[in-house]
DNA sequence: ATACATATTTAGGCTTACCTAATTTTATTT
DNA sequence: AAATAAAATTAGGTAAGCCTAAATATGTAT
């Protein structure tokens, strides 16, 4: 049985190599626990014991394959959680975070198959993050921030690389959501902001920091 | 905020209180939760000093207004989730316990609102039990156990008095079920046991164990 | 290469929620 | 009422998961 600090400790390595790849280092980690980095050595050390985790003394942490599957089911769990809440109970995209961190820790094999089923067997959360299957397996998109596009390309809003609320309450107040069409009708060079068409109707200025965060695939 | 120890104590004392009345000793606390008495009698200290409960050494505890208020949230979040995992998630009646006493201590107020009003504000969870309201209030109903009932008795089956899952698994095997109407036609004076006619159809010899935790109300 | 800053680890401590063994209190039997 | 049994408490201890302060490594700038 893993505990429900080794279910987070080891969601957040997973999480944190996601998006830095290599190995995870204790500050990192600390800051992403809020957690004290002299409490996160000695927690890793325990978890290294456990097999969970491979660890090199000043040089991080990396999951080891059964610590990423854990982390993997626990992300499943934590997803499907959020489709549930949103699509079953209508939370907003912005309140579900919290009480999904709470119901992913529950333990029941039976009862995440039951929810799959019971919410159509979806592939990504409210966010747009994938949904990995029963083997921790996900088909990858291709998706990619809409900075990186240029003038001219249309594309498709399917994901947010940032999930603050903050974020995601902007969205909702612009009425930017998954699924929109995003249409780059110009980019300033000064601060890279840009002009998009959203839906073919409304023209709206976009910053920096928001179409960094704007994950869209081509269209 | 109560910890997850103390809402299980909570909910135990309140449970031992509605079973045998007046005061809850240690050892049936101890019993009941499965914890070593001297263990209780430590943690039931802590919980005085708190206020949750009232304790007078060796005579046992009894559960403060707060405490009680306390624990009637954690029965009604139980039941709620019961009602779902039953009536949205297809679980059978005896597969749920041990889910619902997870994601009973799932802390958000309005999370249970709108399963509350998902599972169109249920009265009772899938074993009859009455869910207590946002208030801790409930309608008391009359049942008694179908014992105390005699020859010529027409009565419906609305909970258990007895919550183990070989006596649910009794109950589906022999096809009786919440909502039916158990016709008594007669009593075996030696053991106690029942010929009841169910639903006006099929009769079947109950045992006076099994009697004994049929709650039932007269019609 | 040395000095300095930053990251990491070690050492020692704390709280929560449990445990066992021993003692004391309460209840029951003779 | 004394003896015995059962229940409850006290005393001392443990593991998990955190903390602070001090020491040591690592990386960076001069």
């Amino acid at each position: 049985m893993t505990s429900l600090a080794e279910e987070n400790y080891l969601k957040e390595i997973y999480k944190l190599h996601e998006k830095n790849g290599a190995m995870v280092s204790t500050s990192a980690l600390a800051d992403a626990l809020q957690i004290n980095a002299a409490s996160v050595t000695d927690f890793i050390k325990k978890m290294a014991v456990k097999k969970l985790i491979s660890y090199q003394k000043s040089k991080g942490v990396k999951l080891s394959e059964q610590g990423r599957q854990i982390a993997l089911s626990i992300i499943r769990k934590h997803r499907l959680w959020e489709v549930w809440l949103v699509n079953k109970l209508n939370f907003k995209w912005d309140e579900i975070h919290e009480i999904a961190e709470q119901l992913e820790h529950v333990v029941s094999k039976k009862l995440i198959e039951k929810l799959d089923d019971h919410l159509g067997f979806p592939k990504t959360d409210p966010h747009g993050d994938l949904i990995p299957d029963v083997n921790g397996q996900f088909i990858k998109n291709s998706s990619k921030p809409l900075l990186d596009h240029k003038t001219g390309d249309k594309t498709r809003f399917v994901g947010v690389a940032e999930h603050s609320n903050s974020f995601l309450q902007y969205l909702t107040k612009n009425k930017i959501k998954l699924g929109d069409e995003l249409f780059v009708e110009s980019i300033e060079e000064f601060d890279s902001s840009f002009q998009v068409k959203i839906n073919r109707k409304e023209q709206k200025l976009l910053s920096r920091d928001v179409v960094k965060n704007l994950l869209v695939i081509d269209l």
